[in-house]
DNA sequence: TTGTTCCGTATATTTTTTATACGTATACTT
DNA sequence: AAGTATACGTATAAAAAATATACGGAACAA
């Protein structure tokens, strides 16, 4: 039995119980009942069909501590992102101050994602008014939206943009909102986004002026134990990635060796 | 009815289907069994729960378009993370490359979280060799874990340390990887750890060096039409919050009014 | 000892979901 | 204009998932 073959449900249940096990250490039928709202009995099933997907180094139940605990050596069944990881460590109740800083507060008007929406998946171009942080000016164009971007705080977007004759990011934010945008047919095809299907190969390590033992934490905070860290990112994305870990900030702790780049096959 | 009726599964389901509304505007019943792996059946019973829901603006169906139409003045049953609507806006294939950056790469070592859990949720301090930025020296000392913290690119931990005398923000990864670590009873009680418990109110406007252009885009990527924004945090995760707005930076695009303080009762 | 609280399992019952069939409306093709 | 495909909807019986409930064992505290 694989993972796949379970209902989404319980697929979910699952996985969150492979991160207690990963990152508590322990599990009862207890998280399982709490955070999903099931019965003790369909908990227990759970853990059942859980530690028949584990080979080795299966959780154990351990009778003094009432709960089941992973072995050392565990190896999770899937990855988490770090949100995920806090989702299972965070010990506030809901109706306290959370632990975590203030969800990103960035806003996103309604309309105009569905707007952009409608003009990505139907291959339309729109009218906007958008304004340019240089010069502070706000004057309207036709762009052909291709595809939302997330730099991990707000939500951008990929477009091509007929007054500049290539492809831009743009910032819902900065577009002028209006009642009714204009849109209409693309006529002639778009050119090829190159930029999009670049891949960036940037190769970073701890700043040079770290010490031995800085360098050391810097390497293990970002997960490498090589001399280098290989990141690999779209290269129209780029711009966000050197923004959001500030490569290019005096006081960085990552600085960059040497940047590749590589065609990607259109997926 | 309400949403709190619902089962996990088809509460998920059905918020799901809130997100498209609100950020594509359309639904299909394709979209929730492609997500979700259900049947047609199914999709449509969750429409028709979802539709029993809204009172006033509910979406409709389109025979023209084949899919439900939000009304322009849908109102969500409710709030999203930009994660969230990343989610929904998202078009990327799985096995693309994505639009988002890469995974927050940030590590997290899987026994060292369950060695803070464990301290966390027993009351128990920890011997741990902390490797100090500043100095760039590593020595061990006790500390008493209370909480997890996540600033939205990795997690943290709070704790009282005994070498200070005072509460302080740990990060995992500056923790010298041991074996096993020493832990044991706390004795005496721990103080009230008075920064945790006390509220910060930041009152943020937008950088006066900005246009009035300029400066509205800025309001409206942040979502406040008022003079200034209100956020409030704990003032334990202030640093936390000014490093991840960049509030302290020079090109800053939004500046710090003034910071009230509140007590918080403990929850 | 007794009571409590975890765990587990087993049963019958209820709820959820599927599979299937059939009907309607729109759009596209021939 | 007729036929086909694909959305949507509904209804029914069947299968699967989850619950309620009961009972047993191990650890622990009073």
């Amino acid at each position: 039995m694989t993972l796949d073959d379970l209902k989404h449900a319980q697929r979910q249940r699952l996985l969150f119980l492979d991160r207690c096990f990963t990152w508590r250490g322990v599990a009862r039928r207890r998280d399982l009942t709490e955070r999903f709202g099931i019965s003790t009995a369909q908990a227990a099933n759970d853990f059942r069909a859980y530690l028949s997907l584990i080979t080795k180094d299966a959780p154990e139940y351990d009778a003094h501590l009432k709960a089941y605990v992973a072995a050392r050596e565990h190896q999770p069944i899937a990855p988490s992102s770090m949100l995920d990881v806090f989702g299972v460590l965070d010990t506030t109740s809901d109706d306290e101050l959370p632990a975590a800083l203030p969800r990103a507060k960035r806003w996103l008007d309604p309309y105009v994602a569905t707007v952009l929406h409608e003009a990505i998946s139907n291959h339309r171009k729109v009218r906007i008014a958008y304004t340019s942080m240089s010069s502070g000016e706000t004057a309207p164009q036709w762009v052909a939206p291709t595809r939302f971007i997330f730099d991990g705080e707000s939500i951008h977007f990929r477009a091509y943009s007929y007054k500049r004759g290539e492809y831009r990011n743009f910032h819902p934010a900065r577009i002028e909102p209006e009642n009714a945008f204009q849109a209409g047919e693309i006529e002639a095809p778009l050119p090829l986004d190159s930029e999009w299907h670049t891949l960036s190969i940037i190769w970073l390590r701890p700043s040079a002026r770290l010490s031995a033992a800085q360098a050391a934490v810097v390497k293990r905070e970002y997960g490498f134990s090589d001399d280098l860290l290989k990141v690999e990112v779209r290269k129209a994305l780029e711009f966000y990635l050197d923004r959001r870990w500030g490569l290019n900030e005096a006081g960085a702790r990552l600085e960059r060796v040497r940047t590749e780049h590589l065609p990607i096959e259109a997926g």
